[in-house]
DNA sequence: CGAAATAGCACTTGTCAGATACGATTACCA
DNA sequence: TGGTAATCGTATCTGACAAGTGCTATTTCG
């Protein structure tokens, strides 16, 4: 299960980039940087400015750049808006109605309230980081050791995520 | 995007009516109870016994039960073996190779350590939510207005991970 | 021995994310 | 005023994986 789409994530990476550099960029530009299909930042771009995070600018010399400063936008709002909502199950609204009436069970589902209040608390977190806070290499988001220290009880998988120049095929 | 896959969401019906009959059922039963497929609910009954949630017994008068206390399950615990692992992003490890190289970004990919952090704020929620908790019709969960007025500050640092008991109880 | 249940595979189906392509529109510049 | 380069909008294809089904082996009890 994995939370953030890769849409999403390079969609982070991208808004990272316009961040950084103020002047904007344009598609290809982006592309060449990461080394993805122009298309395909061409498309997150596209949806990123349907929704207003970004501001695109035709003509030869067009392009994007951010449309709100970052500190204004939660990683709770992106989500929101690249993916198609954050929902926990699948039985909350706007579901084909056959798994909606095998979820609530004739109405006995005593699972909703607990999950929603998850959903609730899951959503607060999303809601506190700000993608100024998550670019910010010197910020909060950036040393983790305290707060590491704090959740690595019963340490599952994740923890670092392979920060080394990564040992593809690149050279 | 849906963080409970409909299999991880039948799941917890299907252990919360374990919980509620110590007697434990058959899948059979289970299924009729739910109105779904018995090889629906048969195949999510072997998994959850796989990964030791619940123990299954032969024979003519066989059927499952709960393996451990329900309050020794959180439900980080649930997903990370339901679902395939709990990641926040894909830059993880075991990535098709292509995609890791593009994620690498010669190294200097500056979001892997503040999306961490994220990642395990996520998992600290969900570390802390028993499914003894989330069965209890009475339980903490179950009341989500004095949570929700709790977690709705800013909270940028102060989170504190909610390592205890959920012991928030709206006083 | 036979019925009833789990255990373990193997398989089909359906859906959606991932990715691409192309025409329309707009803006700059000569 | 026409050409070029860029975004915009939409339509489409494809592959992977979740969702769901079925069958056979094994175990247990009567």
């Amino acid at each position: 299960m994995t939370l953030l789409s890769r849409k999403a994530d390079y969609a982070l990476l991208i808004l990272s980039y316009l961040h950084q550099n103020t002047g904007g960029g344009n598609a290809r530009t982006v592309a060449d940087k990461f080394g993805l299909s122009p298309s395909f930042v061409a498309n997150i771009l596209k949806e990123l400015a349907h929704h207003g995070f970004v501001a695109g600018h035709r003509g030869v010399k067009g392009g994007y750049a951010l449309a709100r400063p970052a500190d204004t936008i939660t990683l709770a709002e992106l989500l929101e808006s690249i993916e198609s909502g954050f929902r926990l199950t699948m039985c909350n609204p706007s579901l084909p109605d056959q798994h909606h009436e095998q979820c609530s069970l004739a109405g006995a589902c005593t699972l909703k309230g607990p999950l929603t209040v998850v959903h609730n608390r899951l959503l607060e977190v999303l809601r506190a980081v700000t993608l100024a806070e998550l670019f910010d290499p010197n910020g909060s988001l950036s040393q983790p050791s305290a707060l590491l220290s704090l959740s690595l009880l019963p340490a599952t998988t994740t923890t670092t995520c392979r920060s080394e120049p990564a040992t593809v095929t690149q050279a």
